[in-house]
DNA sequence: GTTTTAATTCATCAGGTGATGAATTATTGG
DNA sequence: CCAATAATTCATCACCTGATGAATTAAAAC
């Protein structure tokens, strides 16, 4: 339950392998497993290690969570030493936070919805947030809720986002008391936290393996009861 | 964003407080602000350790997740050494599952749910879904949220529970061939799954204040569509 | 009253953590 | 060709982690 499955993937890499070491650093004799101490200084060739670091982040975060994650465990699954994380990010957080920011503009996924007649919102959503899931953003999606959830304090950021910038795109227009409508917004959130939950991150079956167009067709209408209908 | 709040609330426990150490074994002279070094052996009186350490573990859980909470918290939260985490619980491992095991038996919680007609049971399940949430057993359940959602291993236990022990009684009975049933199990745990996480884990307002009966008015119509209604 | 059992703390271990500074090597600009 | 800059690794630091074994004290059993 502890052990995270360290898949190393040590990445051949295989330049002009020089083992000559004129100074007698310390030769770093360690289990005879290891792979040969990878020579120092800059590499030739394309250098893509911190696109590599922010995959394996994004992967590992997406499966641990945060605190679950180690830097260490980062460089390794990128095949990179761990001070490298540091070269490139500030920090922990900073490489928490770049590499699970939200992977789209809310603004764009959203597009069209707070324009569109609140009577056709419901189909709208529930596309355009399973178009985002079914995306190559899903793995920072998901660990986006995995790091997310795990703390008290990164849930009320979570809180705040929703709240200011995808609720208020949601509802705006819809008629009705100020303190209704908001209801009727967070009453879309269950509805479709509920669905991004169950599909992306629990994975039911058969749910999680159901066509993108039959979701919609079985949710919609009960986001535009939601949204406009009669709450009796 | 790293610091856990370490709020350790030493409580008091007013014994006579016997400073005498015949041994010198080592005075520990921490930072002036420590209290003094808390007598060895058996305390007198009642012995309520176990359950503050259960207490303090549920509550860590809930904010940090697995791997956000030390064992070391856990035992200065409840005024207690580490080591009595490892006298009365095996390991962290069983120290989570306790504090945290469903703390309600589903077929308890479900009850009548499964032999109730087929069309009168969304608002049961509402209603039963609403009611241990509302119990005393809210912190146990955002703590088994917290920690589970966190990893993926722990997730997958979810879903095992989640598909043998609770979508089986909801869709006893439900007619129609058994894909189609299966999927209809899964959209109602969609909506209940968001209903807890939006209203207890997140906590958007103002769903998170409603009324228990006005959200059983609510939501009960959505998920007896999923249950028995037309989904075209 | 003595023995057994349980509760409590201490000291310590081996290892992992995030972080830092210096050394080494390649690329790039002049 | 040479200087500046960036990428990479190494060797650490101070600290926290989960865990263990022994010592101390009280309560329970007899």
């Amino acid at each position: 339950m502890t052990l995270p499955e360290g898949n190393a993937q040590a990445e051949g890499n295989a330049l002009s392998g020089g083992n000559a070491r004129p100074d007698g650093h310390s030769v770093r004799q360690g289990t005879p497993g290891d792979r040969p101490p990878a020579r120092r200084g800059r590499r030739g060739g394309s250098t893509a290690s911190r696109e590599r670091i922010l995959d394996s982040a994004r992967r590992l975060f997406a499966e641990h969570g945060f605190e679950g994650t180690s830097l260490r465990q980062v460089a390794r699954a990128a095949g990179v030493d761990p001070a490298m994380v540091h070269h490139f990010f500030t920090g922990k957080d900073e490489l928490f936070a770049l590499s699970v920011e939200l992977p789209a503009d809310p603004e764009e996924v959203l597009a069209g919805v707070s324009s569109a007649r609140p009577e056709q919102r419901a189909e709208m959503i529930v596309r355009a947030v399973l178009r985002l899931w079914e995306s190559p953003a899903q793995p920072s999606l998901v660990a986006f809720v995995r790091g997310t959830i795990g703390s008290k304090a990164r849930t009320a950021l979570l809180r705040e986002l929703v709240t200011r910038t995808v609720l208020g795109r949601i509802i705006a227009g819809v008629p009705g008391p100020p303190q209704e409508v908001a209801l009727r917004g967070d009453l879309v959130a269950t509805q479709m936290v509920g669905l991004m939950m169950v599909r992306y991150v629990v994975r039911l079956e058969p749910l999680a393996s159901a066509a993108p167009e039959d979701l919609v067709r079985l949710v919609a209408p009960n986001v535009q009861r939601y949204l406009t209908g009669e709450l009796s």
